[in-house]
RNA sequence: GGUACCUUAGCUCAGUUGGUAGAGCACAGGACUGAAAAUCCUGGUGUCCCUGGUUCGAUUCCUGGAGGUACCA
């Protein structure tokens, strides 16, 4: 039995501290983190999407920043798997990793892991673009229904990306999508240990509001400008870009677009909140008490 | 100081021929296993400025205040 693994999770809202609170735990346990970012992966991105700086990055080794281009294509699966195999190895060095970021999905992924889903062609899912564009999203749910009444009673039947989902699943395979869809944890080499920061909501809107006028100064719109030929891409459907293109298309004017990204932020990190409050188990700190996760890992004993 | 107009949700406002009210935005709650910074569902959140009067009943009408805006001094 060799000694146990812990990947320590830092989860919470978008500027909420994350990258702070992780970089100095990275530090005290003198180990590297992992980006939990699902927009932090692309080195077109920087500005907007908050990913730590240089001098940041200087200070603890960083992995899944700047790993990708906005021009490849990356689902959540493919993040579990390559997050695996960099733990195998992180892990024969350091007793604790870090892994933070906003993107609950991924991190559930890393830490319980994903059903096993067939690889869907390209063309199927374009496909059921086409059929949701021609006949509305009445054809998909009658598809669904047909094809798998399991998944059609749980599913949100309103949802476009759901069906399309699903039906691209059962097109591709032949079996229903509920077929696939165990919902069984994966066991893992690691243990995690769950942490979430929080913070008083206002304060949390406050923060949000001055950071994009902060991202502004640091030349967000000339970030902007570079990618929006690809403004088309899945990395660039993302607050604090869909904003400016359509600034750019003329239907706002600048000021509105920057009130935009302000609110649409909030949102999001809104539905992060929501998303988090139902991981009851994770431990929640206030935003920059790091001595207090310190004294939480050692009183569970695992350090 | 005078005259006119205004005061209703967090904001901008509508409305009630007298029966305690509703739009937009903001916001709140929720769902979510390969598009997750995406996508989708639900919800009006209120001392109708205060006071007294008329009335069965006043946010609505009347008196007197307070605050605001404009014009005149």
């Amino acid at each position: 039995m060799h000694k146990p693994s812990y990947l320590l999770v830092i989860a919470g809202p978008t500027a909420s501290g994350k990258t702070s609170m992780a970089i100095r735990l990275a530090k005290h346990f003198k180990t590297v983190i992992l980006s939990a970012d699902s927009r932090q992966f692309y080195r077109e991105l920087s500005i907007g999407t908050a990913k730590p700086t240089e001098e940041e990055r200087a200070q603890a080794p960083h992995y899944f920043i700047d790993s990708l281009s906005i021009q490849d294509d990356y689902s959540v699966g493919d993040y579990e798997r390559d997050a695996l195999e960099l733990l195998r190895k992180l892990f024969e060095k350091h007793p604790l990793v870090i892994l933070t970021g906003g993107s609950g999905l991924f991190i559930k992924a890393v830490c319980e892991g994903l059903d096993e889903f067939p690889e869907v062609p390209e063309a199927v899912r374009a496909e059921l673009e086409q059929l949701l564009e021609a006949q509305g999203i009445l054809a998909l749910q009658e598809e669904l229904r047909l094809s798998d009444p399991t998944y059609y009673e749980q599913v949100d039947l309103h949802n476009p990306s759901r069906l399309i989902r699903a039906l691209s699943v059962i097109r591709s395979s032949g079996l229903p999508f509920s077929h696939f869809r165990q919902q069984q944890p994966k066991p893992r080499f690691f243990t995690p240990l769950y942490t979430k920061l929080e913070m008083d909501r206002d304060l949390l809107y406050e923060r949000i509001n001055r950071r994009v006028d902060q991202m502004m100064k640091a030349g967000l719109l000339e970030e902007v400008r570079r990618v929006a030929p690809f403004r088309h891409l899945n990395a660039l459907q993302t607050v604090g870009y869909q904003e400016f293109f359509d600034h750019f298309d003329g239907f706002y004017d600048l000021v509105a677009a920057v009130e935009l990204v302000k609110r649409n932020s909030r949102r999001y990190a809104k539905r992060q909140l929501t998303w988090l409050r139902k991981q009851d188990h994770w431990k929640g700190f206030a935003s920059g008490d790091v001595e207090g996760v310190v004294r939480w890992i050692e009183g569970e004993r695992v350090w």
